[in-house]
DNA sequence: GTTCTAGCAGGCACTTACTT
DNA sequence: AAGTAAGTGCCTGCTAGAAC
């Protein structure tokens, strides 16, 4: 057996194996990063300010500096807050603030942004040179979690068969954004550990209406849908054209409109992936996953199933679509029976 | 009895940062 | 781009109550 215990991963179309290496390293060191005194001033970026309402506090990230920094250090300050209302100090560190920038920064056109970034940060460091050293740091640090987010999604998604690629809106008779967002990721998640669903998306505001919505892929199995399902045929006024969608009627009772879209192939598949890698790079939100979706499985990989190594000084193998990687215990428990099956079929 | 929702505690899977 | 550690967000598993 040339390699034993190996990592493989299915790109969409072969499966990529990655033979077992050890590399010890040395403990990490993360930097305590110094906090300082941010003055925002009105017509600023704040986070505040695009927060539409007192119950549009969904800002996972932010929440908390806004809620906890704010504060003045003693009460007698307030008398004095309507005069001073442009200007608030915050307490936060400069990697806090970076990445607040970083999000507003989204919003403009790709050529502004290093320089929005770079004037936010400029105060708060004692050269011009430092503060662009701190910021292409900061800039290369978020490309990497880009690229590792997209690689991990890649990896889940093709590791996993979804059937639907769905879109959930609520009502605001039935709800208001918060306990939209809680309600949705209970019913989900319920249904994931009572009858097997997987799903991954990301939630997304639409540009016009500013409404929060939810993407998501999701693995539905036979007989497990909740409710039933119906045609919808309504007027789409961004598109100008009448559009029938596939709604549930549990959903729809439930939150309000959602949307049904079947994915039959890869090609389906892709689309869908395409969508929401695309919307958390410009948004920054963070994928939400349901459990159980592995980035790959370990199996032991025979002579006969390379088609030919691929990469630097062969560390990685290409597989034949049919390579043997079904006897059980290779797998080491890291795939759960569901996924096994649908390999088993896929390959 | 069944199904669904919700709250809670605790553990672990995931994200991020860092190194190579 | 892979391996790994740290830290924490959120999933699991449980319980309870409501609605049918």
């Amino acid at each position: 057996m040339p390699y034993g215990e190996t990592k493989v991963y299915f790109d969409g179309s072969h499966y990529i194996a990655i033979p077992h290496t050890t590399r010890p390293v040395r403990p990490k060191r993360y930097q305590v990063e110094e906090v300082i005194e941010v003055i925002d001033n009105d017509t600023s970026s704040s986070v505040a300010d695009e927060t539409p309402s007192e119950n549009g506090l969904e800002s996972a990230v932010s929440d908390d500096n806004v809620l906890v920094e704010e504060a003045p250090a003693d009460g007698e300050n307030t008398a004095t807050d309507s005069e001073n209302k442009p200007k608030k100090a915050r307490r936060i560190t400069r990697k806090e603030l970076f990445d607040e920038l970083y999000q507003e920064a989204q919003k403009k056109k790709k050529h502004e942004r290093k320089k929005f970034i770079f004037n936010g940060m400029r105060p708060y460091f004692e050269t011009d040179e430092e503060t662009i050293l701190y910021v292409n740091n900061n800039m290369d640090r978020k490309k990497r979690n880009v690229i590792s987010r997209r690689i991990r999604m890649t990896r889940k998604a093709n590791l996993q068969r979804f059937n639907y690629f769905c879109t959930f809106t609520y009502d605001s008779k039935l709800h208001t954004e918060e306990s939209f967002r809680k309600c949705l990721k209970k019913t989900l998640s319920n249904f994931c550990s009572r009858k097997g669903w997987k799903y991954i998306g990301v939630w997304e505001r639409s540009p016009e209406k500013e409404r929060l919505h939810f993407h998501g892929l999701l693995y539905i199995p036979d007989g497990t849908m909740p409710g039933f399902m119906f045609e919808d045929n309504t007027y789409s006024f961004s598109e100008h054209k009448r559009q029938i969608t596939l709604q549930n009627m549990y959903f729809k009772e439930r939150f309000g409109r959602n949307d049904f879209e079947a994915i039959e192939d890869q090609t389906g598949l892709r689309k869908a992936m395409r969508y929401i890698m695309k919307y958390i790079e410009k948004s920054g939100e963070r994928i939400v996953y349901s459990k159980g979706l592995p980035q790959f499985f370990i199996s032991d990989i025979m002579d006969e199933d390379i088609i030919c190594p691929i990469g630097m000084e062969e560390q990685k193998l290409l597989l034949f679509d049919d390579f043997n990687c079904w006897d059980e215990g290779c797998l080491m428990g890291q795939v759960s029976p569901e996924v096994i099956a649908q390999m088993r079929t896929v390959s």
